[in-house]
DNA sequence: AATTGTGAAAAGATTCACAGCA
DNA sequence: TGCTGTGAATCTTTTCACAATT
């Protein structure tokens, strides 16, 4: 039992796809739709039907044979299971542009989000007034803040690790790091590594292996 | 033999990891590191040393048993898998403040990439100079800017697939797509999408089965 | 002695296909 | 009739364990 595996095993990779549902829902449920089919759903979130009955399913799932899913009802399940009812408080490390950008993001401080503190070590920068919060620095960090919460680093790769043991330290539980590094966090600590340029690689490797295989004289429609 | 199975049979999973370890290779070369063993280089990446042998043997490696890896030759061997020897144009569409923030991202235009056109539709922003580029109208983009390179995606949900629509009209093969839809591409297109309300989600999700279990009176360290 | 490369085993994820139900 | 829920089949990924090699 590490801190890996999940409650009533809802498996890794359908939690990677519920916030996907959840958008259709949200979107379909803004329409008034009242219920929806797995075809429809899968359409709408980029995947296969059988996958999307597969992964309500495993959440113990109240579909109707025949009819489809009630759109309010599923959405809340989803919600729920994601834990989306309680409002996390979010602290945002490091404010070049892309800290900012988080700051002032929509999609962050709607749905069970709501930043809390902006930190920075730069002498310039603490105390300005960003999108209504005074940045401070890390230290100013009460642990109440922080506690239960998610804490996003934007700094140079050089000082994440230092900026992810201080979060840990205030309490913080989950961190998602936009610095190219690896960080190093106690097993209770959930991380999730955002790389633009690693997904940029990847992109380029799909564009070189196309190239190589057309220029090989394989169709390509 | 769709778009997506690639030449040499170079697994998915494995293409993910690949600009993992080339950042820790850049990093070990730049210290001036001769050799690596796979243990250290999966110390360094996260990833079980097993793991990394097996993606670097399917590269056609060329490890040095009871040695390591040449550390220089390693890296280019890397990054020509990932075909970063060429480099390539990105056009970014969409210039609020996360669209701002990536023109001006260092890690972009360092590897491979270089931002070749900024663009908006609001009239505001159209024309003004960013980070040494004026911002444009989309049907300004000249085909020769975008062929066989990157758009990223920075618009509003509601605008994205319009933006897709005229990035694959002008030669564009690779979308990095920040905005919370789902893009429908020509199978010839590669779309990846970074989604941080979905990560968050993901965060919560396990900070919620945490929480849960330790309330049910589970060990948690 | 140290470390790679790789078959084989195990685990995980996806897809199929159809029984079961409204 | 239409659509869900799911066992079985398939495919992919990870991990193990050890022979091969310097």
């Amino acid at each position: 039992m590490t801190a890996e595996p999940t409650r009533r095993g809802v498996p890794e990779a359908t939690v990677g796809r519920l916030p996907g549902y959840l958008r259709a829902l949200t979107s379909l449920g803004d329409e008034g739709r009242a219920s929806v089919s797995s075809e429809e759903l899968a359409d709408l979130s980029g995947v296969r039907s059988a996958q999307v009955r597969k992964d309500l399913s495993s959440l113990g799932s109240y579909g109707v044979r025949g009819v489809g899913y009630d759109v309010p009802r599923l959405s809340d399940q989803i919600a729920a299971e994601l834990g989306l009812s309680r409002t996390r408080p979010v602290v945002i490390v490091g404010m070049g542009n892309l800290g900012r950008a988080l700051a002032s993001y929509g999609g962050l401080t709607t749905r069970g989000f709501h930043v809390t503190a902006l930190v920075d070590t730069d002498p310039a920068v603490v105390g300005r007034r960003i999108d209504g919060l005074t940045v401070t620095t890390m230290d100013r960090l009460t642990p109440g803040s922080t506690r239960a919460g998610v804490g996003v680093i934007t700094t140079p790769a050089g000082a994440a690790q230092e900026v992810a043991d201080a979060l840990v330290e205030g309490g913080v539980r989950s961190i998602l790091n936009f610095a190219p590094a690896v960080l190093r966090v106690p097993p209770t600590v959930h991380v999730r590594a955002v790389d633009l340029a690693a997904e940029l690689a990847i992109l380029a490797f799909h564009e070189h292996q196309q190239a190589l295989s057309t220029a090989d004289g394989e169709d390509v429609g």
